[in-house]
DNA sequence: CTTTCGTTCAACCATTTAGTTGAATTACTC
DNA sequence: GAGTAATTCAACTAAATGGTTGAACGAAAG
């Protein structure tokens, strides 16, 4: 469920996952200390625990973390991997964006008088 | 600890504003096609003409598009600048994952026996 | 058997967001 | 002067989002 479908909609679902502060914040205590239990993330926040729970949920749906469960206890850790998605889409638009570039030199050079 | 006061609003900003499918194709036809009229960007979508412009009005607060006015013709241009908060906030992160990791396998090596 | 623990689920509420329609603006053209 | 063009602004609606509180669940501990 996380990728195999390289479509827009991943891509939506894993911007807006981290584009709350909270999620993002979430995800620098995961890289930081490793599977971390719920109540244990939930600590670091003045939220309550359903809160975080839910964020813990968008993050999962969107690939950028797992959840390891052992009865009560779910531990959860980042997954950095979904991350590559927006390299990506970064990555093409600034191709498209310099190549139209380079052909705008191109044809300036060829026409030097312009109005 | 995790440093969100400064530039934290921008980089949510940002993220939000790519999180829209719609703005990203927006974005897309920019750096396609160079500087473009609102009028010319609606034609592409199948809302109104109002939505575009917002659209473009919150890719202009995250600062990745510029507008230039030409009396009535607004033409709007893209900038990449501001992609590379994304960059270097995904690149933050992956450091620390990585150091975390590195500091595990150290561990793991002077201490063969595990919990 | 009762309590405790870690977590999700369900039902709400407030705010934000993406969309709409209908002005208002203001130079140029008829 | 009236009409047109390109855009924003204002007001509204519907849906999504982030938050809350109050269950419920089911193993473990007392």
């Amino acid at each position: 469920m996380v990728e195999r479908k390289p479509d827009d909609q991943m891509l939506t679902a894993i911007l807006k996952a981290v584009s709350d502060p909270r999620r993002r914040e979430l995800l620098t205590l995961l890289v930081q200390h490793g599977p971390t239990r719920v109540t244990d993330l939930a600590r670091h926040f003045d939220v309550s625990l359903n809160a975080v729970s839910k964020h813990i949920k968008v993050l999962e749906a969107a690939g950028l973390v797992r959840r390891r469960t052992e009865w009560r206890e779910h531990l959860i850790e980042p997954d950095m991997g979904p991350v590559r998605e927006i390299d990506r889409w970064f990555q093409d638009l600034r191709s498209i964006w310099t190549q139209r570039l380079d052909a705008l030199d191109k044809i300036l050079e060829t026409e030097p008088d312009d109005e």
